[in-house]
RNA sequence: GGAGGGAUAGCGAAGUGGUUAAACGCGGCAGACUGUAAAUCUGUUCCUUCGGGUUCGAUGGUUCAAAUCCAUCUUCCUCCA
């Protein structure tokens, strides 16, 4: 399959600037750019389907470069809601260390600061060389733009648009770079790029978006009990990672292979096949998750996961022996905990519970076991004979939520 | 600079002196059913030593009693200049 191709099969264009890009595409050697802005210390699950089509334009021929925005993080792209509150230049560098570390690690692409490029132009030079190419009606009539007038947006945001607009230019004019990838709230700024290299040079350049992943109910992927799962294994343990995937809902798996995976189309129909025949034994939810965690954190961490995963869910682990235990759950949360306390008290001290009440309405729902026995007197004291190996404790809350209590 | 309207729990939104720890919806959490899924149903959603304590933008006041009345401040919105 041709790469345009595939990439439409799998659901990860949305618009392109122009139709002569299929051809280009498919043709040609392009070098082409996707962008974040170190907004935080780590990358997350949502970043990873845009990095993972860069590496499928990559395996097909085309040079990638991945811009980490040390210049227009500092600006702050316009959400649609209300202003960002800006981040410190401290941190911000912080977080372009660790998001670039992160991506050498994990790709070893060609990485950029738009930083360099930005840092010299000044103010005047900014609007006699640039501002006059942009008209202020164009970008009013940018959706995001629009969006904002309602509830007031500053100047500062407004002008972030024109930065990513340069950054285009500049790569194009210093890269050769012809082509900008992007997720679809983007699209207003790759079209400002477009439009300034076309307007200030007279060169033709490209971009396409990536739809937006959401889940079933149409929310950002990649979030878990609000948090975002981290491409950072310190961060989002790999287990964690499992869990997510694991439990991703029905509707979505097969879209999540496409864009998550590299496993080929037939593969794809295949698991989707099994699925459909045979839902209970989720094969797609597995595979995906043994794709994925292989592909960011490789097999050992992926083994792991799966061991824990298994060890937890089949409910026998009262056959294993502690120190099995112990490096099986090294990655779910830990705490100390004393002997003869009060299970209530365990619960609170190591934030399985939020307070007394939450923790007494757990056990009477019977949400609490230890060593999968369900606890049902709230002042049920903890004692040796509760622990496997004289010196551990699981606890879990629900059916998911685990906890490794040590002595 | 002027006039008016807002700010209530994670979010949206009722509540205009006492029976209000604050309706309702969403979201969250848990239980049942399942497949560690979805949907559905049920419970729960400030803290507590279960006596009570602390909450409705902030501070101060009126009152036996305040989310509710008054003053000042902070902040958002709309209109006018």
């Amino acid at each position: 399959m041709k790469l345009f191709d595939d990439l439409k099969w799998r659901g990860l264009i949305k618009d392109i600037t122009s139709d002569d890009l299929e051809q280009k595409l498919n043709e040609e050697t392009l070098t082409f750019y996707w962008g974040t802005d170190p907004s935080a210390e780590s990358l997350h699950l949502g970043h990873l389907s845009s990095l993972l089509t860069a590496k499928r334009l990559k395996d097909a021929g085309h040079h990638p470069i991945l811009l980490v925005g040390g210049a227009t993080g500092l600006i702050g792209d316009p959400r649609p809601s209300k202003e960002r509150q800006m981040i410190t230049k401290e941190s911000l560098l912080k977080n372009y260390e660790g998001i670039k570390n992160q991506i050498t690690t994990l790709f070893g692409y060609e990485i950029v600061n738009n930083y360099d490029w930005s840092k010299e132009i000044n103010f005047i030079d900014f609007l006699r060389d640039y501002g006059k190419y942009f008209n202020v009606n164009y970008m009013l009539d940018k959706d995001i733009i629009k969006r904002r007038l309602e509830n007031g947006i500053t100047y500062t945001e407004f002008s972030y648009m024109i930065m990513q607009a340069l950054d285009f230019l500049y790569l194009y004019e210093n890269k050769n770079c012809q082509l900008q990838v992007e997720g679809s709230d983007q699209w207003g700024n790759i079209t400002a790029g477009v439009e300034l290299i076309r307007k200030k040079i007279g060169k033709e350049a490209y971009g396409f978006t990536m739809p937006l992943v959401t889940d079933a109910s149409g929310n950002k992927f990649g979030k878990s009990e609000g948090n975002a799962l981290w491409l950072d294994k310190n961060k989002t343990s790999s287990y964690e990672l499992y869990q997510f995937l694991v439990n991703v809902e029905d509707e979505m798996v097969i879209s999540y292979l496409k864009i998550f995976t590299f496993l080929s189309k037939d593969e794809i129909e295949q698991l989707a096949e099994d699925h459909l025949k045979n839902p209970h034994l989720r094969h797609a939810h597995r595979a995906l998750a043994q794709e994925l965690i292989t592909f960011i954190h490789g097999t050992e961490e992926y083994l792991k996961a799966l061991k824990i995963s298994q060890s937890l869910f089949s409910g026998n682990f009262e056959a294993l022996n502690a120190q099995e235990i112990k490096e099986a759950l090294k990655d779910v949360p830990n705490f100390k905990f004393a002997l003869n306390d009060n299970v209530l008290n365990v619960l609170i001290n190591n934030n399985i519970c939020i307070s007394k009440r939450e923790a007494r309405e757990f056990i009477a729902n019977h949400s609490i076991t230890i060593n999968n026995k369900k606890i049902i007197d709230e002042n049920y004291l903890i004692t040796n004979k509760d622990l496997i190996g004289e010196e551990i404790l699981i606890i879990r809350r629900g059916k998911k939520k685990y906890y490794l209590g040590i002595k």
